[in-house]
DNA sequence: GGCGTCGCTTGACAATTATCAACCAAGCTC
DNA sequence: GAGCTTGGTTGATAATTGTCAAGCGACGCC
């Protein structure tokens, strides 16, 4: 279900308690994921503090909760209520951090060092499983990744040379010493999926 | 000059008076800018806020004045002055969306489609004149637009055929209609430089 | 069951982009 | 002026990534 689109004037701050949203954005018929909203996160922040128009699209991705709030209320009430100021911009400071590790991920890495390291990710927050199920479609995780869904079919395929077996939608690392050894994971880059 | 290594913790904010700043991020040996800071705008303001390490470096690109205010004292008067909070948010809201434009610029458009549209940018930013001078060494603006310097020559080169004629560091907007063609600018993407 | 549709994979191929090495021109230093 | 260094360009080549078309298997629907 769409929610908001690209280039709209941003009347509402959205939030996110239950379900999930795709964040996506498109050009010249183009399309790419940006982000994936899990709950309880807001989106599409900066846009409702500057008043200006959305620079993602938003649809959801399953029976979704979603609170929308006038964006002038938020902007009147950051102005009197001080712990709301300070929620607001530890919000916002975060996104923009995630948004720098994006960027790194993407400019300092090739398509088959990103997988990687979304596997290592991935099998942390799983506590460390073996075997791990993707979390989301191919297609959209492909265009997360800054890739097409035949190139994250191939990669994955690759990376069975260093300790990942893969079948369908489950992964299983099998010499996660290996997986690192190509992925050379950083704090500075990789993120929480949040 | 070396003002901060990402990795390092935030005790500073920055606040570029006067003179340029590059923002990088390296990775196993490679390195790529992420920004160009020029006066007057603060720089790494979201891991002040968080009190969370620099996720880039930052390096003087002529002579500079900066001036640096304790982390402490940012958060600080965050909570005692309301009109500093709305001034904080709404700088961080601007860099985060302008980071939102990049990575929309990156994952959307090719190397030559990116190179088309930063030429256009630049002409309306030196008031619509034909020729305009590329305002920082290739090498770099290669790196901000996610290539390498070879690669940016090139392309640089194939523009001839889409109305640019470049002599070094010196470009002339010969058909700009063409070169628009080429581009399909967006204001959901392309941002002022500031 | 038969028949679409859909997501995914595979193959063949092409375009894009990077790498490496050589070269050039300008600006310095001595 | 000779020799360096530096930033930029070019050529040859390779690696990476995308495109297009076909095929496969699971699923739902009639």
């Amino acid at each position: 279900m769409e929610l908001i689109t690209e280039g709209e004037p941003s009347d509402f701050l959205h939030v996110l308690t239950a379900g999930a949203v795709d964040l996506f954005a498109t050009w010249e018929g183009r399309r790419s994921s940006l982000a994936t909203v899990l709950p309880v996160s807001t989106f599409i922040l900066a846009a409702t503090i500057r008043d200006a128009p959305y620079l993602m699209s938003a649809v959801t991705l399953e029976k979704s909760r979603i609170v929308l709030i006038p964006s002038q209320d938020v902007r009147r009430v950051f102005g009197e209520d001080g712990d709301f100021a300070r929620a607001i911009v530890a919000e916002l400071a975060g996104c923009y951090r995630a948004l720098v590790k994006a960027q790194k991920n993407l400019k300092l890495r090739s398509a088959q060092e990103r997988l990687a390291n979304l596997l290592l990710r991935l099998q942390v927050e799983a506590g460390g499983a073996a075997e791990i199920s993707l979390p989301f479609e191919k297609r959209r995780l492909a265009s997360l990744l800054g890739m097409t869904a035949e190139n994250l079919s191939r990669t994955l395929r690759a990376l069975r040379r260093h300790g990942v077996a893969v079948d369908g939608a489950r992964v299983r690392i099998t010499d996660r010493a290996a997986l690192e050894r190509l992925a050379r994971p950083s704090p500075l880059i990789d993120d929480p999926l949040t």
